[in-house]
DNA sequence: AGTGTATCCTGCAGGC
DNA sequence: TGCCTGCAGGATACAC
């Protein structure tokens, strides 16, 4: 579900308000939502931590806390990360972990199909995890000719390629559609075949997309919520994503939809080549 | 090594 | 109304 702008919104909402928090309680009510541990050991890690900060890599939403302990969570495709002040009701659907912290606060995961991840560890694990993730595509040292670079050796499709976070980290379904629609790639077409004028493109397309859905809020198609339980506004933005059938916005022949991967593409058969 | 497929899980929309 | 099928923003284990 959540992409790098929806990850990025929930963490521009926590990041104000979650550090100075101590973690004095863990309750897990869906144990299957844990990576690599168990509800005693994961409440014993966190307890007493206070976190120092909250940030972003790739889709990950990476809490610091003292202690050299990390606590990263993972959406997946229906998590919801929430944020509630003292006194404030808690509002969930598919509650799987509550936390309580200091002065009253509490935080908590939500999630409807539970294919998010809640993990805890060691910052130096946290770091070994993230090296294996590709560059940031909002960092400035990512740019159109490292994209073209990394895209030589590979035949898989872009849209595939979009979605393999070794390659490229935070983009998902709907970005790397989006992307591609911006930039006239087709989701079939094989990397080794993106031009270096294309791939300058694509990188562009991937950076005003990125941005401009991050001011947005995100997309909420169905189930994304940020900190506060609020969606985000960019579904309407969409100009391929979700819209087979309907006119492109650039010549108007209609959007067709290809399922490959497991997964629908959409693209128009006009613009994108 | 790189790429494709199946799988985890629940809910909802659409067809009959 | 109810039943069935297909589909959904992700990541990973496996087969080739």
């Amino acid at each position: 579900m959540p992409e790098l702008p929806e990850v990025e919104t929930v963490v521009r909402g926590l990041a104000p308000r979650l550090p100075g928090h101590t973690i004095e309680g863990t309750a897990v009510l869906r144990p299957d939502i844990l990576d690599g541990s168990t509800p005693t050991r994961f409440a014993r890690l966190v307890k007493g931590k206070t976190v120092l900060s909250v940030t972003r890599r790739a889709k990950n939403i990476v809490i610091r806390t003292d202690a050299q302990i990390t606590v990263v969570v993972n959406l997946g495709m229906t998590g919801k990360l929430l944020f509630f002040e003292p006194g404030r009701n808690i509002r969930t659907s598919h509650l799987a972990v509550r936390w309580k912290l200091s002065r009253g606060a509490r935080m908590a995961y939500d999630d409807v199909r539970r294919f998010g991840r809640v993990w805890a560890g060691p910052n130096s694990a946290w770091e070994t995890r993230a090296s294996m993730m590709g560059p940031e595509p909002l960092d400035a040292a990512f740019t159109g000719s490292a994209l073209h670079r990394a895209l030589l050796g590979s035949r898989a499709p872009m849209r595939s390629w979009l979605l393999d976070q070794r390659h490229i980290a935070g983009i998902g379904n709907i970005y790397a559609n989006e992307a591609l629609y911006l930039a006239g790639i087709r989701p079939t077409r094989p990397a080794k075949l993106v031009t270096e004028s294309e791939a300058h493109a694509l990188h562009s397309g991937l950076t005003s997309v990125l941005t401009r859905a991050i001011q947005s809020g995100g997309t909420t198609l169905r189930d994304y919520r940020n900190a506060d339980g609020e969606r985000g506004e960019y579904a309407t933005a969409l100009k391929a994503y979700g819209r087979d059938g309907l006119p492109c916005p650039a010549c108007g022949d209609p959007i067709e939809r290809q399922v490959f991967g497991g997964r629908s593409a959409f693209f128009c058969p006009t613009c994108q080549s």
